[in-house]
DNA sequence: GAGGTTTGGTTGCGTTTGCAACAATCCGCG
DNA sequence: CGCGGATTGTTGCAAACGCAACCAAACCTC
């Protein structure tokens, strides 16, 4: 009796090559782009996008936050915000409020120093990105998050004044 | 005389939606896909996929390679490959040969072992990648990647056996 | 309302990163 | 040849990360 051939030779799934090259791509140009943001804010003296993104969750929310509601969206463990925000903290650019509801916890809010460094990341982080993406036009770019996030399977966010 | 409009408002230039949207996604869903495949190869008690990825670019030279030459392609500054291939020299897994046309450098050479390890990361890294990808076809895959080559201006180079 | 569990957040400690300085060699040019 | 500059790679040190342990308050159950 024959041996099924589909029985045999799986000894591991291997990903179709389109899904390889997908892969490999998203791995390099985000890393690449990323880069070069980066980089625009460094060379700017600015702090990193991190930062940034911490200022701009807090102040599109427009409340105080609790850091657990920002690390889900930031995507980032627990002990790593504690740490990022001890350091903005220290920097003055946003502080933490004794929270009433639940002693364990406190708030999250920008400082006014805070508001402005984030406007001033801005002005840099802006036309950066838009140079690091300058190679593809806007249809593209459409088509491009709209794959992203069928893959990811996150909803839309923006990132900065006037989006 | 009128000042001219767009001399006037462009403190800052902004990138369009469409071009924030893709950032955004891009930022998010390579995290995401990434750390999912990095938690699976934590998860089976292997090495990160850095170092995946220089046994696999040693393997695919199918020769001896300068640093400079796996840095460049990997995309990481020359110090952290010296502290990377520091690591694995000493887990036995690749090894660094004195050269003679160039005694400033060396070439770097996968061991038995080394390349015994890349196979062993592999059986977990491709269904990890097909899982992490899976919510896209390949007809969907396809399209990611020539938009993201697009974007970044990187060629392809695929990532396992039987690629 | 006492005791166990879960949640929210921080911290000690060892590892890894990033920068800038460094060493060693190579290359080009007078 | 001999010297100045470029290339290749490493390293000391300070900052940042990752894990696991931890604390404290909240919640849940009896």
């Amino acid at each position: 009796m024959r041996l099924q051939q589909s029985a045999l030779k799986t000894p591991t799934r291997i990903p179709s090559d389109p899904l390889q090259r997908a892969w490999v791509a998203l791995g390099r140009v985000s890393q690449s782009v990323q880069c070069r943001v980066e980089e625009a804010l460094k060379h700017a003296g600015l702090p990193e996008l991190s930062w940034y993104t911490v200022l701009w969750e807090l102040e599109r929310a427009g409340k105080p936050l609790r850091p657990k509601d920002l690390a889900i969206p930031l995507f980032i463990p627990p002990y790593q915000l504690s740490r990022l925000v001890d350091r903005m903290e220290a920097e003055g650019l946003v502080k933490r409020i004794q929270c009433k509801e639940d002693k364990r916890g406190h708030m999250l809010a920008p400082t006014a120093k805070g508001f402005t460094l984030r406007k001033e990341m801005w002005a840099v982080y802006a036309p950066a990105m838009e140079d690091a993406m300058k190679r593809i036009d806007d249809a593209e770019a459409l088509k491009l998050a709209e794959l992203l996030n069928k893959l990811g399977g996150i909803e839309h966010v923006n990132c900065g004044d006037k989006g």
